[in-house]
DNA sequence: TTGACACATTTGTCTATACATTTTAGCTTT
DNA sequence: AAAGCTAAAATGTATAGACAAATGTGTCAA
């Protein structure tokens, strides 16, 4: 007996989505155009229609093209090309390490928007704002500080939150519509006081997080700071 | 005639997805845990065994469940809570302002790790390098510089590429395959020597964007710095 | 010209069946 | 006990047929 390296052939439907992936890549078949029917495809690679169906079926699962009942199936609008990066939670990371995590609720404070805040924020100075500083512990390590500055408009709830069961970033997630949230980051220094408050003067420059709904309101604006020491401060995932 | 609010009976592979994922979110399926068979769902629901494959099937592609010819279907492990940020390319954003976006290839050259480069991209000293360093306008102003290092193991390539026609970043997606990048990134401060080199002493800190393959080869790192007059700087969504 | 209706087209779902592939368990042989 | 074989179990893919639902088109009547 001889160990051949044979390599089955592909799939039907693979084969399929292939072809008008191709076709698509190649521009032959631009976006909004109308495509063969799943009869058609049926005819040309000589397989039943419940297996285009199924190609046809998963090219639109990926947005790859448009099916509409009755009318044909339309290559898709271009998506925006974009990176998606991933950001774990502080938590994940740490025990992806083998290590203990423990998060510690520094402050936690309703507050008024002074002239900066206000800007940032786009309200009125005086506006309502709640603020958390909460810090990561690696350990008995301090390895990121999370200073948090949330609509009091969007957020009303915020204050009465348990934050030892659910994360502010999960709370956020819950309150905030998902869709059409924003990011907006920037590199920062970090806030002196901050720092100097928690003895971590050497904290590396910060990460700024200001989520924002479609509409444009700013929900949060969260400032993040590591440890020098800590490795793994953020990573993400095409 | 009277119109009616008649919701139609969603469609059996629906309704077992519904019940596969109502199981495992009411916790009575955990992780890991072995679920029915095809051919006991096709008894429990009455359906046939095509409509059961479809249900699970779709389960899988969502990573809801995990399934091993021959074995099973089991409960997928818990996704990592957390955030995607779309980062969208610089050319997008500008031109969204209605601005005309243009890039400039200042340098593109062969190189070899120093010490340095050699522990980030885990390679020997010496070992082979491209580095480019493109500047990015709005009209006349330049608003970003990406300083880009690329393991010449896993682009060999990269030289020969038309950066005019395809950015940097398309090539890369391209040439590493897309599943399983990983990305760190991390807040620095800008490389003196290159600041200078540009005439943008006023540059912001930068981000350092490190692409990683799964198995962990550093594929490419890549440095960007600001014109502080630039607002959008960087921007995601949820 | 407009509206109503019938009909063809196209996708959406489902069934019953078949065979292939992979894993697992059990049995047999050495 | 270890190795190898066999059969059962479970998923993977494919088919031919059927009916449902949505869309578009053409015809006919008002």
């Amino acid at each position: 007996m001889h160990i051949e390296a044979e390599q089955r052939a592909p799939a039907a439907f693979q084969r399929i989505k292939e072809h008008v992936l191709e076709k698509i890549r190649s521009g032959e078949w631009k976006q909004g155009d109308l495509i063969p029917t799943e009869e058609a495809f049926t005819k040309t690679f000589g397989v039943s229609r419940m297996t285009v169906n199924r190609a046809l079926r998963e090219l639109a699962a990926d947005q790859i093209v448009v099916r509409i009942q009755g009318s044909g199936t339309f290559v898709a609008q271009e998506k925006f090309q974009a990176t998606l990066v991933e950001i774990k939670s502080i938590a994940d990371e740490v025990k992806a390490r083998g290590h203990t995590h423990r998060s510690e609720l520094q402050l936690l404070e309703r507050a008024r928007a002074n002239d900066q805040l206000a800007s940032e924020f786009d309200a009125s100075e005086g506006a309502a704002l709640f603020h958390s500083l909460i810090v990561h512990f690696e350990d008995k390590t301090p390895i990121q500080v999370e200073d948090r500055w949330v609509n009091a408009k969007v957020a009303p709830d915020y204050m009465s939150q348990d934050f030892s069961r659910l994360t502010p970033n999960e709370y956020l997630m819950r309150a905030a519509p998902l869709q059409g949230v924003l990011y907006r980051i920037e590199a920062e220094m970090p806030p002196a006081p901050i720092g100097k408050m928690l003895e971590m003067s050497t904290m590396e420059p910060c990460l700024v997080l200001r989520r924002k709904t479609y509409s444009g309101d700013l929900v949060a604006s969260v400032a993040v700071m590591w440890h020098p020491g800590s490795k793994y401060q953020f990573s993400g995932k095409l």
